[in-house]
DNA sequence: TGACTATATTCCACTTGTGGAATATAATAA
DNA sequence: TTATTATATTCCACAAGTGGAATATAGTCA
């Protein structure tokens, strides 16, 4: 998935290993959250498999600077996974295998758990709000509004599940009060 | 977290490999999906930090079963980590992976590509329908309504989460038919 | 001047997860 | 009777992700 992810960043310019991670944490990484390390090590594996190559650039001074661009056969493996039949809907939401557990605790003790929950999901949902201007802006400087479409999508989508989990913290929290009172 | 989850239903009660495996597949896998062969490794990581310690029980033909039970110093990480400050907020999602990238191919393609997401989520949400009654008879079955009420709220979670991402897909559908018809 | 931040990358030990093959027997359904 | 399903477990090669240390230099702020 990561290796996907780079390879669709590529796909819109070429990068340094660098600016590949500043890019992701502005745009993929609150969905998806990976450590620099790793992405230079993917990058490693996507120079092999020749879905890009890697130049060079001498700086003086500095350390050489390794600037990647997509390939061809890299272009047709990035509309190969976007064509394929895995939707990506196979997830893993480690927040429920907490919740489904928490019968061994007393009811005080998860209410406060969901509170820590609906506390991070707002400021989360905070920190999300200034993004739409900001993916517009993007989209008059390139003047190309279409391109920053699917983006606005998945904000959208963040915003959406956020509001969604805040709700059900809210519900959960109403419910172990009403059982604490029966 | 496999490992706590595993950890979480053999605090339940005693079980082979096997049972965690179908226990795991009706309840947990719908939030997280684990290989049978993954749940025998953690097993056995589980056994050697102690805790839990595994009982072989010869059959006679069959070969012997493993069973495994939790142990005091089990219990004790099943507590921390139920109480650690990790909530399992972050998350990756392989869907809005797909989305972002989605403007190197055509709008009808995509308007596919929704309409297959909201049709999955359909389906599944079908199939949650009937679990919250299947819980109901179980917490009778057992005779203790609470020890279920956190079971429900995952089954809660996910169909909100269905029907956000059904009306989240209708959502840009609509968006790119928009699109479209400019 | 000294501390800090930004740029730029590499390496490592480790854990977790994927995906499937292989083995064996009992019970059940066609 | 034969095929399939359920029970029960092991092994393996591989891919992906975690988390942090280590190395350099340039520019900036106080």
């Amino acid at each position: 998935m990561l290796k996907h992810g780079i390879l669709g960043l590529l796909n819109y310019k070429e990068m340094t290993g660098y600016e590949i991670m500043e890019t992701f944490r502005d745009s993929l990484n609150y969905f998806w959250d990976a450590k620099t390390s790793q992405i230079y090590r993917e990058l490693q594996g996507l120079e092999q498999k020749e879905w890009v190559i890697k130049t060079v650039v001498p700086q003086n001074g500095k350390p050489d600077k390794n600037v990647y661009s997509i390939t061809t056969t890299g272009r047709e493996e990035l509309l190969r996974w976007l064509a394929d039949d895995d939707l990506g809907l196979r997830v893993k939401t480690p927040i429920l295998m907490k919740v489904f557990f928490l019968g061994e605790r007393s009811m005080k003790e998860n209410i406060c758990y969901f509170e820590s929950v609906k506390k991070s999901c707002e400021f989360f949902l905070k920190s999300l709000e200034s993004v739409p201007q900001l993916i517009s802006a993007y989209g008059d400087m390139i003047g190309q509004k279409e391109k920053t479409l699917y983006w606005q999508m998945t904000v959208e989508y963040g915003q959406r599940s956020l509001l969604m989990q805040m709700e059900w913290a809210k519900d959960c929290i109403r419910r172990l009060e009403g059982e604490i009172n029966l």
